[in-house]
DNA sequence: TTTGGATATTGCTATATTGCGATAATAAAG
DNA sequence: CTTTATTATCGCAATATAGCAATATCCAAA
């Protein structure tokens, strides 16, 4: 997205806004939630279930495994995707802190 | 960002997408803190706290106002900027529900 | 060892985003 | 009316992103 000047914003802005950049994707938001509701998720299926090519899907597999909100694990041929819930439920305590301490105090 | 095929997704995935997309960028995550802390706000104030340049902080603003996270209040020569509460309050809750939902079946 | 299925990587095109300088628009003050 | 201060808009360059076809990799089964 052009250059965005990282270096003059904190740790934790930074941190925020990559969690957001990974989830601002609907492909990526319907990959979760299709993870979410599968016992043992393989990736040809949700090729089927989203309706984008394969290289398009392991490519926003790629991105949501960079912040750790998912993994995979290879069984045999395929690999199992799961939701990696410590981190999940870390992402969802962090962006409610942001929301409830920028709130805090507004006119 | 590309072409994102939106038409293939529901209204709630894409809506989620762009509430994410307008909080990506740390500028923006900046902005929104400093809002907060301030009575009343005044863009030039920001400019001066964020360190990028005047435009380039009018059209964050511009974006923020998109999905009516903030308000901008004119004052005379001024704009008095404030978080827009009922939204924030919303999209908090709506965040919130697609952690709770999304995690629920997981393995 | 070869075949076939599943996933990852590469390389490309089209489009979006970031950031800024120049400039316009607006409104209070002189 | 003109000046001055503040904010918005335009237009540009540099870079990032979305998506896909082609291809590579990996592994189990034959």
């Amino acid at each position: 997205m052009g250059i965005t000047k990282t270096q003059i914003f904190n740790a934790e802005q930074n941190e925020l806004a990559v969690i957001f950049k990974v989830l601002s994707n609907p492909a990526r938001i319907a990959i979760l939630q299709y993870i979410s509701q599968q016992d043992a998720c393989i990736c040809n299926d949700i090729v089927d279930e989203i309706g984008l090519a394969q290289p398009t899907i392991s490519q926003h597999l790629k991105e949501l495994k960079s912040i750790d909100l998912i993994r995979g694990e290879i069984e045999g041929k395929t690999v199992c995707y799961c939701i990696h819930l410590p981190k999940w439920t870390a992402v969802q305590a962090s962006l409610n802190s942001f929301f409830d301490t920028t709130k805090s105090n507004c006119c």
